[in-house]
DNA sequence: TACAACGTACGATAGATAACGTACGTTGTC
DNA sequence: GACAACGTACGTTATCTATCGTACGTTGTA
């Protein structure tokens, strides 16, 4: 199994999706990145890191004297871990509810609906067996 | 267009599920239900449904002496919301990919499933029109 | 009528979150 | 070698969130 990493505040998320992007990284780096669309303070991503740290949210490589910080968890498994929580807290448990109240609301691209039409399938015949 | 309601709260979530499941009612009555899973003392119960009342979240009908309390966003408008805040935040705004991701990680029922086949091919015939 | 039970209002508070600013050490360059 | 630029550490603070407890009025009943 893989380490037991905590959800991510909103705050920490928004780094970590950098991370997922970027790859091992520098606070200057995500700071760089987070300006683009928000005005914030280099002090502030650094606490962020820092506390991410602490959790076990990222990896610090402190060899150099900027420290380089990269992502534990992959981003389809924190994918998978929010969705649980999300789907216990707000759908009672019930993923397919989720799935389908996620389609109705917005579109979907033909690609995933043919991925998620494929699943489905699949699904259904692991019941079968 | 319906109410702009706000997002609720984790504990303000789970006393509109229980308002969707039994209709209008008293503190006293939500708390019994609250008890059944948490240790939680009425006054608290009591201050979110004041909270609550003062975001829009609910209605409250204080003609009688124990004030009535009924949730002003239906069960389905709220997952809605509730949906799209987490597709946006978690998911870049990908629904297609919040599907995917919910229907690989847990079951879903056989009804569920056929449900969401009927979904994907009504949004794909929505698309070719 | 006295008083216990019940109800609401609301002040208080601990903990989490998010964002800063200051302190202080290191590095590179003139 | 002086000093600006750059880096990290960490104390501080404003808001939310969640939960209580106390105050105080009302109601029903012995």
């Amino acid at each position: 199994m893989s380490a037991d990493v905590p959800l991510p505040t909103p705050a920490e998320l928004e780094v970590l999706k950098i991370l997922w992007d970027r790859g091992p990284s520098t606070v200057r780096e995500v700071h760089e990145v987070r300006l683009r669309t928000d005005r914030i303070r280099y002090t502030s991503v650094l606490r962020l890191l820092q506390n991410m740290h602490d959790k076990g949210l990222v990896r610090r490589d402190d060899s150099s004297r900027s420290h380089v910080f990269e992502s534990v968890p992959g981003r389809e498994e924190m994918e998978t871990l929010l969705v649980d929580h999300f789907v216990q807290t707000a759908f009672g448990g019930s993923a397919g509810r989720l799935a389908l109240r996620a389609l109705s609301n917005r579109q979907a691209t033909e690609a995933e609906l043919a991925e998620i039409r494929r699943l489905a399938d699949e699904l259904d015949e692991s019941r079968e067996v």
